[in-house]
DNA sequence: TTGACATGTGACCGCTCGTTCACTATACTG
DNA sequence: CAGTATAGTGAACGAGCGGTCACATGTCAA
């Protein structure tokens, strides 16, 4: 019937460590969400920490392909109003997707016990992004569209803000379109305060 | 012998909490390094929980009495370089004083599994500091220090960042001299875009 | 049809968890 | 000095934990 047991074990896994933590997640109650009993867990990992690495295996790797590789640069935007733009769909998409919030939340929660988890919450929350943006206004700054300034300065101004409604969000679901609203209107007066024209 | 064993004993769970979060700390190792059993926790407290109950209790006060009550805001600057003296010494402070430092990493922990914490988290990570700034930008706005803007707006662009790298010093505090470094950074880069002369 | 392999099950294991309790030692109080 | 409250102890508890294993079932290739 389970058409990839394996992979449900690890989506359940990070939906429940994501809420209650590693130590505060128990085996009987992760299975029993998939309709198994806990020793079938033991058919797909050896223990319950091998669920754990893997995870931030995949963690690692998903977050590799997406920020660290530079092919997949966002392009620079020609207009402010298009900074504007790629910064509302890039956090409408951060915000809202499942597996990213969770993964945020495991984050937040694991950083302190698990070296790995540190060293990538930080390029989560802090440098993944800081260095993206760098790249983007450095090159705005080129087409004149940006005040010039030192791009890595300008971007943890501008990003940092953003990551701390998501965050926010994260913590307070019912409030991710305040949080939005908030994101948008951030964007807009950082480039009233930067933009050129 | 114990001198106040109740306080002890909150002092070693906040301690282990904000490292092994609540359900990664077991009664046996907290007490062992207090030099006492188990058993002789419940002559303090009832329950593990009560332990949980009773810190956030004196962190929630804690937290009002220090920046809740409007009496002790601190003063408007009277320059640009006193806005960045200010922030040195709160960041100075609040970087270094390991009780806050703990509390932060607890309040990162358990945001997501208890519903004070949740809130005290907004509080701390977001709205707090955001809104004494709100209150200080004004001040230097009437004192034609900074330039002429929304209060809110500005005390947010300032604050979510220095936030964010105090955070990064709590996940590695290895590197706790270069965050405050890259805050006395920031906060130069933005009295320059925002100060008046 | 048979044998090998993958998947799931339920009973069971040893251990650790939070918690209780009868008991002891100490310190204060009438 | 007797009486009482306070703090700490060690043994024991029931429950829940992660993990093991012999066994049942289904699939599929030889």
């Amino acid at each position: 019937m389970a058409k990839d047991t394996k992979e449900r074990i690890l989506e359940a896994a990070l939906e429940m460590f994501s809420q209650k933590g590693y130590a505060g997640t128990n085996i009987r109650e992760l299975t029993a969400s998939l309709g198994l009993v806990k020793s079938s867990m033991y058919r797909h990992f050896k223990s319950k920490e091998e669920i754990w690495n893997t995870l931030l295996d995949e963690m690692i790797a998903y977050y590799g392909a997406r920020f660290g590789s530079p092919e997949n640069l966002p392009p620079i935007p020609d207009s402010l109003e298009g900074l504007v733009a790629m910064t509302r769909h890039m956090t409408d998409v951060t915000i809202h997707d499942e597996k990213i919030i969770m993964t945020r939340k495991l984050l937040s929660i694991e950083q302190f016990r698990d070296e790995r988890a540190r060293d990538l919450a930080t390029k989560h929350f802090l440098t993944g992004l800081k260095e993206m943006f760098t790249h983007i206004f450095a090159g705005m700054m080129d087409k004149g569209l940006l005040r010039k300034d030192d791009p890595e300065m300008l971007a943890f101004a501008y990003t940092a803000p953003i990551s701390a409604l998501i965050h926010w969000s994260d913590r307070e679901p019912e409030k991710t379109e305040e949080a939005m609203a908030q994101i948008e209107a951030f964007s807009r007066h950082f480039v009233k305060t930067y933009g050129v024209n």
